[in-house]
DNA sequence: CGACCAAGGTATAGCGCTAAACCTAGCATG
DNA sequence: CATGCTAGGTTTAGCGCTATACCTTGGTCG
């Protein structure tokens, strides 16, 4: 196949621990000529090393999983401003001479396989909710640097890296409120295992508080994160509680969708009822009316999530157990003062 | 570390190999007695199998890149409608038993260096340009499977998967020319490079001369695949060209720009000009009024190129070198008669 | 001047697995 | 009865690398 150790050290009239000294650049043990004459040799030959034989050899693989739910037969769950993220670990990790595994989860067990299978020293947990983080346990996690992004779990075992949605939250409810909005109303997905969205919907009602707004539970509507999700409700709002005048929901296609039913029903926004929505997705700016939105910083979650782990794969220190990023309010043109 | 064929063996009384065997299925070798008892402690044990030495002792390591262009310093460029495509090949390869592994590629070279390291079975290339497929050569590639995806190289080395970019633009344009008009100009990146535009604008070509229509080469134009790339050249089309009624272009997110910079100039979509995009990407549906586009088949093409990877190595007659997906037109909002 | 030590290596023993060759009993066959 | 064959294993020899212990040579020091 390619060219070997054994090949180098033999063209070198070296033994083979020189080179491979040489190679993983461990200075100490052998002079600047000999160093020199290897490398040439490495370069000309184009010595490449074997990842599988040094994940054998030594403890580390330089591996991290990215590990993905999968639902059944169907395909993996990546949302698509969550790709970003992807790209980025990528990037982080490949300049660390990391590299990254991607892996669709569908049945629980199927981590652990992952992780002792290519021997993983750590591995990005993207899309799975609380409960899932939960449960992982010792036996499954070995000493794997685990972390979650966008979970709210207390498991130490995996680290976690998220946005500060119970402040996005404020954020947007603050601005709606501030436009002089009373009657609010907070749409998401059901909240029971995600701690993402029973974090802003903290971050809703503390604002409503703050405003000495009363709380209101029907104005709490469990929706489907989808474009038909938000908009069968927008139609049920506008037919229901015309007397809403704003509404805060946990995702923009969900909050494009509300405003497509609220024309639907002759409700315009933002002149009739302001929307504000979350992840500033792409699509956010091309609706029109441009989507007002909560934004992520999502290359910094990706920086955090590396540096969490190569931090823990580093052996000092334990690094800190969960990371929250600071959002941003885009301001666009779907909020405005009531009617 | 964790339990390791040999521990198993042990436990069984048995030699390593039979467990090795049991577990790789290979029947012929065990008896079904020895067999279950064997499988039982695997299963009570949770053994796992170690990749790293697997691929190390057997030729194959049950790993596929995934490639894609990094450039310089920043991020992946993989652009949103793709990601489906990786969701697709992740599922269908960990069907078979394989995995994905994800790799950015800064360099020529890195290429290589990606096969070698993790001594990959297969790759796919998704996003490089013709250019870079040609320059593949036997050294670099070795006897890897690799598929390009939307590529029109004629490198032997590498298989292709695509849809029928040609017929696509076919049918967006004889769908305009259908509808009356005679003034379609064509907007998409720089083509040098890319068969895939070029097969576009071929595609296009072919039908104004079906129809008897003038090729105007001012009515072609480098248009960058970006929002404010559209939006640029929207206004420029409407000051510069009045006259051209339909615009058949690369890229959704693109033809989302023109139609914006059309309105900026006073000139409304479909009323005045018609706009037909490329992709059907999510947002394509979603903008107002919704994008008339062409659709890929996205999962076929995974599938595809999980197929061809497949045959490649299992050894048998090669198959074919490149397989073209059929595509669809879907008639939205966007394209009306001329005024 | 013998003990000690650092610099610059080498030799050995695996990591966990597979491919391939080899063994052995038990039976059928000519 | 020698021969062959099959089922059901076992043994051996690595794959390419790293960790670790070891060796040698020439100085340094009390």
């Amino acid at each position: 196949m390619g060219v070997t150790l054994k090949d180098i050290a033999a063209e070198a009239g070296v033994s083979l621990m020189t080179v491979s000294n040489v190679v993983n650049g461990k200075q100490a043990r052998v002079s600047a000529a000999t160093r020199e004459r290897i490398m040439r040799i490495v370069k000309d030959r184009g010595y490449v090393p074997s990842a599988s034989a040094r994940s054998l050899a030594a403890k580390s693989s330089r591996l991290v999983g990215l590990l993905v739910p999968a639902v059944g037969e169907s395909s993996l769950t990546i949302d698509p401003h969550t790709v970003e993220v992807v790209g980025m670990l990528e990037r982080e990790l490949r300049r660390l001479d990391y590299h990254l595994m991607l892996r669709g989860i569908s049945r629980r067990g199927e981590i652990t396989e992952a992780l002792r299978s290519w021997n993983l020293d750590g591995a990005v947990l993207l899309g799975f909710n609380d409960i899932e983080i939960d449960r992982l346990d010792a036996a499954d996690v070995g000493d794997v640097a685990m972390v979650a992004m966008d979970s709210y779990s207390a498991n130490p075992l995996a680290m976690e890296v998220r946005s500060d949605d119970f402040g996005g939250a404020v954020l947007a409810t603050r601005h709606l409120a501030g436009l002089g909005h009373r009657r609010i109303a907070f749409a998401g997905p059901a909240f029971a295992d995600t701690g993402v969205v029973h974090q802003r919907f903290e971050g809703y009602r503390q604002v409503l508080e703050e405003h000495g707004i009363a709380f209101d539970p029907a104005l709490v509507s469990e929706v489907e994160t989808t474009h038909a999700g938000g908009f069968a409700y927008g139609r049920r709002l506008a037919a229901e509680r015309p007397d809403v005048t704003a509404v805060f929901t946990t995702a923009d296609i969900l909050a494009i969708g509300l405003i497509e039913g609220l024309a639907a029903a002759g409700r315009s926004v933002p002149r009739d009822v302001s929307v504000v929505g979350y992840d500033n997705a792409d699509l956010a700016a091309l609706v029109t009316p441009k989507l007002t939105t909560v934004a992520q910083d999502l290359p910094g979650k990706a920086a955090e999530a590396v540096r969490l782990m190569m931090d823990r794969l580093a052996g000092g220190p334990r690094p800190e157990r969960a990371v929250s990023l600071d959002v941003a309010l885009i301001e666009r043109g779907t909020a405005g003062p009531p009617p």
